[in-house]
RNA sequence: GUGAUUGUAGCUCAGCUGGUUAGAGCGCCGGAUUGUGGUUCCGGAGGUCGCCGGUUCGAACCCGGUCUUUCACCCCA
């Protein structure tokens, strides 16, 4: 049988697991900075609480688990029989992986909510799960990290989660991301001023691929969904939007003069992107985009999106926005939630392109301690137990060399792990140490070596 | 889900238009030399050429299917 693993999946070297956690902490420090408390979920949910929340096309890439037991026999033969995949689906499974952290944790939010205090600041870091097909910086199996807030309406909120993007990734030297913001009501109110309420969703898919198929594409999806021509006309200004933030909002405000919808939308960006400049970002730049109108349906205000630097070809490393009423599905009415997601993955892949893990420490012994001598052994131990005392790391070779070649297999695997230095033998209390960088020998105490290696 | 692409020793890859016992480098194991490494030399192990089927006297090489890799679309972190 040859070893494999599912498309899509991956194996993490010790290297790697070492470059991740360094992500991972600073992003954890960084929530618990900002006042957010963790919370976990179970890595699978019952199928009626993911099912339906991601759109049709959700549906379609959520891993279903199949029952346990004989899970055909109490399945309808007619049923089985016309082969209605979806049908069966809903019959021999009721437990589905996890696909995303705010679901989830919007169940979380409705089944304790009587042990929560609002507004609730949670975050949370775990694996999610798509049947997606892979690709460039696309897996069936990634990490999300998230924060979010609920039992809020305040615009302050929206304008931390600004600052809280621009920290995480100012901290881990991914320096010039741009923090893309808008806002769904203004989206609203376009469609509303042009006469296409109805249509939205296709209306906001369109527009957000702006970037990619350009203006021509983007008119002739709409038509194709049904947008008059006269509609998208009344956009036009739409397609060639530039300048300051400031002055997308005046434009903004002019084009929406009809919707009061769509003013709020304004307003309520003034007020996040005026305070975010006044606050000041370290390295991240935010820019109002009016084309960024993200898949889930879900969102109601503000919405977020961060893109890699400019030079590195990655889709988006995070995104959020708010959701007036995602706990409502679940019979809790009027909570008001507002949240970022960090794709860790993506990030990794981009800090990896750009040379950022260079200060990264890698697991690996300070000190190896040669085994040339049986008789060495026990004094070899001892001293090692004195340098983890002192949060060295050191280890002995398991193995104790009985020939040339053998001592010659240590040295290599020394050199091989790259460890600084090197004891070979241990006599009455003095140490014979090895600084493999240098290639200097030289004779010490056991304190001598700690101070040196400190 | 759509359209491409990839798959040969542990790793990176050769293998001419199908022709007899499929190769290299690195790594690994054993040994020699270097006082104690990153040098050099000798020897060795290790491959159902992704899998299944077809064409052929004969296939790693051609055809079909399937899985896998990578990429684009869709969608998204």
């Amino acid at each position: 049988m040859k070893p494999g693993i599912p498309k899509g999946t991956r194996d993490f070297s010790s290297t790697e697991v070492a470059k991740r956690n360094y992500i991972f902490n600073t992003i954890r420090h960084s929530f618990e900075n900002f006042g957010f408390q963790p919370i976990e979920t179970p890595s699978f949910e019952n199928s009626s609480t993911l099912m339906g929340k991601y759109g049709e096309e959700g549906d379609r890439l959520i891993f279903k688990i199949l029952n346990s037991g004989d899970y055909l026999k109490k399945v309808d033969e007619n049923l089985l029989a016309d082969k209605d995949s979806q049908k069966v689906t809903s019959k021999i499974s009721e437990k589905a992986l996890r696909y995303d952290l705010t679901v989830p944790f919007a169940r979380y939010v409705v089944q304790h909510q009587n042990e929560i205090i609002f507004p609730f600041k949670r975050y949370q870091i775990q694996p999610v799960w798509r049947a997606d097909r892979p690709q460039k910086g696309r897996f069936r199996e990634f990490y999300q990290c998230d924060a979010d807030v609920v039992g809020s309406k305040s615009l302050w909120q929206e304008v931390e989660f600004v600052q809280l993007y621009d920290t995480v990734f100012s901290k881990l030297g991914l320096n010039d991301t741009t923090i893309k913001i808008n806002n769904r009501k203004i989206l609203s109110g376009i469609a509303e001023v042009i006469g296409a309420s109805d249509k939205l969703i296709d209306f906001t898919v369109a527009l957000d691929k702006l970037d990619k198929i350009g203006k021509d594409g983007v008119v002739k999806e709409m038509l194709e969904k049904g947008i008059s021509a006269e509609a998208i006309e009344k956009v036009d200004p739409l397609f060639n939007f530039s300048g300051s933030n400031q002055d997308k909002l005046a434009s903004l405000e002019d084009m929406l003069q009809g919707s009061e919808e769509g003013l709020q939308g304004v307003a309520d960006l003034r007020t996040v992107v005026d305070n975010v400049e006044s606050i000041g970002l370290a390295s991240a730049s935010l820019e109002l985009d009016v084309t960024l109108a993200r898949g889930l349906n879900y969102y109601t205000g503000a919405i977020y999106e961060v893109a890699a630097p400019e030079g590195v070809k990655m889709g988006s490393i995070g995104g959020g926005g708010r959701y007036d009423d995602l706990t409502g599905i679940f019979g809790l009415k009027d909570v008001s939630g507002v949240g970022i997601s960090f794709g860790l993955d993506r990030i990794y892949l981009v800090m990896e392109e750009l040379g950022l893990f260079e200060a990264v420490e890698l697991p690996k012994p300070k000190v190896l301690f040669l085994n040339f001598d049986e008789n060495e052994s026990l004094d070899k131990i001892k001293a090692i137990k004195t340098l983890r005392q002192n949060n060295i790391k050191s280890e002995m070779y398991p193995d104790v060399a009985s020939s040339n070649n053998q001592q010659k297999k240590q040295w290599k695997y020394a050199t091989n792990r790259e460890i600084e230095f090197v004891v070979t033998t241990v006599e009455n209390g003095t140490l014979v140490v090895k600084n493999m960088s240098t290639g200097e020998q030289t004779t010490c105490s056991l304190d001598e070596l700690i101070n040196k290696v400190q």
